[in-house]
DNA sequence: GTATTACATTGACAATCATGATTGTTATTG
DNA sequence: CAATAACAATCATGATTGTCAATGTAATAC
């Protein structure tokens, strides 16, 4: 990895010519980057990406009521963190009740994933 | 995955009781998890994702000026996500007379990319 | 019915963000 | 030397963010 390849030798250009022909383009489509970068942005966050590590590890759906007392963050804030989620399609949410289950959307992480590794 | 557990039937708590008592914490250590959602957070971004994406198909040094002409922004906005990039310590620079060339440091998305498969 | 719990939404705030124009810095060409 | 190219840093901008207090909504317990 990182091989030093021959990094064509760069001449400043002689005035009002292109500087360099790229090499390289990017070949991630660009909604393939648009939906990737959705998803790693709303893991850029440490609580959600907590949140969703316990969701992960849990491995079924859990309630918002055991969700608050693991951050120190008021009630409202952590419902605003689980919105991001669910509109990022990561998680979703299941109302029972009083109560509403919280659970990650099964492959909503496998594009990053991939991608990645 | 996703497979619906006993889901211990909540009670609506009798006026001053713990509403329920968390089942699970996250065992992902909180520096660990600040640390992931800083590189998810530069990810965060399309065109920074694309930018990680041409560097990591090149696998070598690509020059800015091969960089500037793929995206439509100005010289001075890619110059800012670089320097996020590099903030998160997901790529370096390095200087070579005029021009400088980036490349995704080894391993820096591993721990990431880890957690998330 | 009333009271209260669980959760979501709204509103407000400061902080951070992405972006482009402008300016700086350094190196190369002539 | 002067001119200019490559890139970074600064400044200003409007937009988005994370947070909490307050409020709203729906369901349960009494």
């Amino acid at each position: 990895m990182s091989v030093d390849l021959e990094l064509s030798p760069k001449r400043k250009r002689p005035a009002g010519e292109r500087c360099c022909e790229p090499v390289v383009y990017p070949d991630v489509a660009r909604d393939h980057a648009l939906r990737m970068a959705e998803v790693a942005k709303a893991l850029g966050d440490p609580i959600r990406l907590q949140l969703v590590d316990v969701l992960r590890k849990h491995a079924g759906k859990v309630c918002v009521c055991e969700l608050v007392p693991l951050f120190e963050i008021s009630q409202p804030t952590l419902s605003h963190h689980l919105k991001k989620l669910r509109d990022a399609g990561i998680v979703d949410s299941e109302r029972r009740g009083l109560w509403a289950y919280y659970y990650v959307i099964p492959d909503s992480l496998k594009e990053l994933s991939t991608w990645l590794s």
